[in-house]
DNA sequence: GTCTATATTTTGATAGAC
DNA sequence: GTCTATCAAAATATAGAC
């Protein structure tokens, strides 16, 4: 049977088949985000990941053959979105201003999509047995490209001498921490949920310590 | 039957009842950690405890009465050894002595008990279902007592003003990032698995950038 | 594409002999 | 205290009618 060109025969303002598709895919990705974010791979069921999305069980198998295509397809997605924030390092910028810019996208990478972030600890923490080599040396080529920025700030004396690698590790986990560990952060800073309020005392905290460290003075906030 | 007054009666050198008891039970524990830090609790399996503790899993079923129970007994030894590193700080001491005795007390915590530290990574992440009221008050006390030293530099004018509750997260974040997250942090710095000179190499970065920015001139490493 | 009913496998937990 | 055999409850996945 041709399947292939059946799309072109509907009409404009009814669903087709395509645009089924990306909804019920949408709707399954989206809940199957919520429940392996704050359960794990193995915690979430597909029963829940059904449910959440409006489906009959039958249908999120019909659309991913197995639990693990779900799983894979979000830990994809999350390749793409990783290392957004690093644009802000740029070689023209004013290495303060640059840095400052980057802390403050990480953590409201953190604050907006926090499932993603858990996803993603979740899935190191738990060895990395999905993001492939792919996507690790993405992450990985996008981060020395970015230091090769911070030597070029070092060599032409804009900044104190610091060793990259470890400073881009203070970095990520700082900002990610807010996101992952929230239950940890919220006893520290002895509140029931983190608002933007908290975000934004974090950002100028964690600025105000990695810029005076790198003998850089703070800059004035710019949102 | 009387059960209590037993292990009177045996000779030394042979194993007593509660000298197995107290084997197999450790035995347990140790497969558990070490299960239950790489998978989670919904991915580890009873049966895998149960060889790797090298006992049939009846026996783990009779020492431990639900799997839940091992795991509660994992978290409950977590609290115990979570605020030692904080002892580091004391308020007589050198504020940037103390700050780097406890930057390096937390990651060589990191680096000999790294799968305690995944296991608490693992339970924060996925709420702190298990992780009793009792055990986070305990941290938020120990982390509080803690803060009021930090203050008490800060108004003697030994070190610049700063968020402490952010400034502990920092320090949490930055240190246990390469037990929890070892895989990205063998990434960042291009090896395959952490030495201690690695170790070494992060107690020096960290203690050069947060000791810069909290004011204070880094002191030479004691080690 | 949808959905009910069901198959299959896994796995936490137990019975009961030694 | 030890251990084999087994149960019962999930949970992943599929069959097959619509």
């Amino acid at each position: 049977m041709a399947i292939a060109t059946k799309k072109s025969g509907r009409k404009a303002g009814q669903d087709s088949e395509e645009r089924i598709r990306a909804r019920n895919e949408a709707a399954i990705l989206e809940a199957a985000l919520d429940l392996f974010s704050r359960k794990g791979f193995d915690g979430a069921r597909m029963a829940e990941v059904a449910e959440q999305s409006g489906l009959p069980k039958a249908n999120v198998y019909y659309y991913f053959p197995a639990k693990e295509d779900i799983y894979r397809a979000l830990i994809d997605r999350l390749i793409a979105s990783w290392d957004t924030a690093l644009e802000e390092l740029q070689p023209e910028r004013d290495p303060a201003e640059a840095i400052a810019a980057y802390i403050r996208a990480k953590l409201d990478y953190s604050r907006g999509f926090a499932a993603q972030s858990k996803l993603f600890a979740n899935e190191i923490l738990s060895g990395a047995k999905f993001l492939d080599r792919a996507g690790r040396r993405h992450v990985q080529e996008a981060t020395r490209a970015k230091a090769r920025v911070i030597e070029g700030w070092i060599a032409d004396g804009r900044m104190v001498p610091i060793d990259i690698p470890h400073f881009f590790i203070m970095l990520w986990s700082t900002t990610q921490f807010y996101a992952d560990f929230d239950v940890l952060a919220c006893d520290a800073l002895e509140t029931a949920k983190l608002t933007k309020k908290d975000y934004d005392a974090a950002a100028e905290a964690i600025c105000a310590l990695v810029l005076r460290g790198c003998g850089l003075s703070p800059v004035i906030q710019s949102t």
